[in-house]
DNA sequence: CTGAAAGCGCTTACAG
DNA sequence: CTGAAAGCGCTTACAG
């Protein structure tokens, strides 16, 4: 038997309602009192039940991560791994704690969300990635719960979002390929469905037209963040009659993928072929050769969906701050696209 | 307003308790009875209250993994993320929640774990390390709490837990090399206070000790699970005048760390030195050369961890089954061990 | 500054 | 097979 406030206050000789006051600071409480029941409370080993406290003030102080079923294949464990101690540590110092679930398909996604936010479980919900037509997204629009995206809808450009400014810093990639002289330069992207992609895309195709350079639909390759998705995209290009020089990958592991089948096919990088990829995690430094990859700041995104979402949930759906989030990214240039082409 | 249990009764024209019996598919309650509430449910919207339910069932369906601060430094995030996909896979599966925790010390880790558990809010806790005398797992254990180790306790042999036989795991890989024609072989270690170095050292001795070869103090260091604890590792055993011609790992990221080391020196693998490490993660085959490594499961350790912990929770702590359960480890040859001292 | 009372949304003996 | 009642552990107007 657990000890409970009733307990607290027949030993202190106070009524139930005082200890509540006591725990919750409430201001018209004597110092006296309070300090005599918090001595109870220490003595007793007293802790408040949340879910009672939950029932009746009708918030929980969670927030809960879906995991997506498919991202356990799609993406990084390193990503997620990032992104989820970004949100934990930011919840953790606002009070908060934080569920995480996942669904095998977007179906149970659904109902996971719904289970948890309609049964008073968790206050609000971070997605952390963004398809286009997402049922989850609609779900959580259409019955106006609070939640993050981290990432970009498509179809709702005004919900709570922080998102790298993908288009921006795919440009940015390009951009730098194209300052070492290369012309002729291919792209690896994600799953066709995922905004990411699309916007990485875009960026690239933007870069690529502001220089006045050609751009290749057969330079363009979809694939899955997987190593095998390189490697495939690797053997594709280099049997191109007028292949690339240099190529922008949407991910440090498809590049890995790529370097490893350059390196079995006795290819040098950067000399035979310049990468840049995203999301700069550690092994991309350790690679042979070093990659150059952008660094979005992974961490700093999920610490951000967390307060944003906290904000939001606080201010009960206050519209007074920013809707979109954009994390700064940055470009590490590193040995794999040191090579300049006119040299 | 969201819609409750007497919301539905009455528009069943029902008792709440009616209502409450059909929820639970209580036997004795007629078809035709809770088909008319499922329907009005379905009609009406309803979800039931979890935090209710849980304040009067005093069970919550909730476990809770401890992410120590210090893991954040320690671990790759890649071993973390497939623990944590294997536990939420599982729980999920059982029809159990999960909430993430972290503490920036210890101290804060036993307030967090007492809040969650004494406040009601998780039947259970996975803890995802194990260190020598660690106040979490004295909290834990004095309380009765329900919790499951990845590791092993040193004082406590008899606790709940989900482990690799890191001795033998250790054996099998030093032997490995000891079949190889290997004599002198070197170990890096991580941090001395996690009971994972002290096994996966001990393992490497016996197999020394087994095969008469001669263990030198200077042939085993420690560090961190990090590159630098690697490549510092490196250095220091390429300058001894009689160095190991081979090395086992506590990690594969310290792998990565020693193999880019001696790629800039200009050493080979596994000429110059053979490699051996821990946990298999995906990049490890894709290194230049590929790395031989020990996979431990670690999907299957959270798994398992989970499954254990709900089991126990719901027999009420009974003692009917294993107490320490093992996964098995496989040994995963590759280039950076294939080469023969002999020939 | 403090207490009595009602109530959060559910479950579960106890009757019938 | 079903209902009325009590209660899980807390909070919060309403009084005083």
């Amino acid at each position: 038997m657990a000890v409970t406030i009733k307990d607290v206050a027949r030993k202190a000789g106070v009524s139930p309602s005082t200890v509540s006051r006591v725990l919750s600071n409430h201001p018209r409480i004597s110092t006296e009192t309070s300090q005599k029941v918090k001595a109870i409370m220490e003595q007793l080993g007293y802790h408040p039940n949340i879910m009672a406290k939950s029932l009746v003030s009708k918030t929980t102080n969670s927030i809960c991560i879906m995991l997506p079923k498919s991202a356990e294949e799609l993406f990084s464990n390193y990503f997620f791994m990032e992104l989820i101690r970004g949100i934990v540590t930011q919840a953790s110092r606002l009070g908060y704690d934080v569920l995480i679930s996942s669904g095998a398909n977007e179906k149970e996604e659904v109902e996971g969300v719904s289970r948890l936010l309609n049964g008073r479980r968790v206050d609000g919900v971070i997605l952390l990635y963004s398809r286009t037509n997402d049922p989850v997204v609609d779900f959580l629009h259409e019955n106006n719960h609070p939640f993050v995206l981290i990432g970009r809808s498509d179809q709702y450009p005004d919900i709570l979002s922080v998102d790298t400014d993908n288009v921006q810093a795919s440009y940015d990639a390009t951009k730098h390929l194209i300052s070492l002289g290369h012309e002729r330069i291919g792209f690896v992207s994600g799953p066709p469905e995922l905004v990411v992609s699309k916007d990485r895309l875009k960026g690239y195709m933007q870069a690529l037209a502001d220089a006045g350079l050609e751009s290749h639909p057969e330079w363009i390759v979809e694939g899955e963040f997987l190593q095998e998705s390189g490697y495939r995209a690797m053997s594709f290009f280099m049997n191109l009659p007028n292949r690339p020089t240099a190529l922008v990958l949407i991910d440090d592991v498809v590049a890995f993928g790529i370097l490893r089948g350059l390196h079995e096919l006795k290819y040098n990088v950067p000399e035979d072929l310049c990468l840049v990829s995203f999301n700069n995690i550690p092994l991309s430094e350790l690679s042979t050769p070093p990659l150059s990859s952008i660094d979005i700041g992974i961490y700093n995104l999920g610490y951000t969906a967390s307060q944003v979402l906290i904000q939001s949930i606080k201010n009960n759906q206050d519209a007074s701050y920013q809707k979109r989030q954009i994390i700064p990214h940055r470009l590490m240039i590193r040995e794999s696209s040191i090579h300049s082409v006119r040299s």
